[in-house]
DNA sequence: TGGAGACATCGACATCCTTCTATGTCTCAG
DNA sequence: CTGAGACATAGAAGGATGTCGATGTCTCCA
């Protein structure tokens, strides 16, 4: 893993900037943005996301999601590091398990940036 | 440049689903948006897109856009493929010219599947 | 204390992506 | 018709990414 994939240390969001459509991306930005696409931009990270996000109180442990894939147990927890160090996804370890829940706000800066001032 | 990335057809936007955090999303649903989402996720095409966006008349030349950035031309004609392809840019020639619009829908609509629901 | 189970990390491998230079195609002016 | 300019395509090189099996770490229970 790169080191440039954490661009934001993990729990921090998007301070986020004026929607793309309205004003030149500044190049700074735009490098601090795309990580976070990124990290988003996998089928198997968007329905991991998408599967916390459903799951029952917002969270969900690992073990439910890798029965979810037909993928091995490293790569699941690979992704999940992923969407973690992004920003994506929050962890927080209880016992021998270990949740994931969605930062939401993260999400809705994402959608601002990209859906604001249309 | 695989053929998966062209999964709709230029001048397609995406129909979209119901929000990533509203419901699980199906595999092949999640296999449709993320090359959407690989086609946003990378700084220069992020600035891209805004750079056509902001733009007098909502469209650009792309010798204006070579001009922006200190890469080769055919680096950013690859970068603005990908953008066409993935159905977030709308390409018009007009003489020796070729010019590009953002195709707001697909903007709104991937706006709306990453933030809706929140 | 020791073993089992839940996750994370490591190292390797194949594929994909970004970028480049070189070259091709198209269109207009002269 | 020929040359120049705008843009696209081709091919190659280097780095990044997704996946795996093997192994490490931590926690709980017996």
């Amino acid at each position: 893993m790169s080191k440039s994939v954490s661009v934001l240390s993990p729990g921090e969001t998007v301070a986020c900037c004026s929607p793309l459509v309205s004003s030149p991306l500044p190049q700074e930005t735009a490098e601090q943005i795309a990580p976070l696409l990124k990290a988003l931009a996998d089928p198997v990270r968007l329905r991991l996301l998408s599967l916390v996000a459903a799951h029952a109180d917002g969270e969900a442990c690992v073990c439910d999601l890798n029965d979810a894939f037909d993928l091995s147990q490293p790569t699941i927890s690979h992704h999940l590091k992923v969407l973690h160090e992004s920003g994506l996804l929050e962890r927080s370890k209880r016992g021998v398990w270990v949740f994931y829940r969605v930062q939401r706000a993260a999400l809705a800066d994402l959608a601002a940036l990209i859906g604001g001032g249309l």
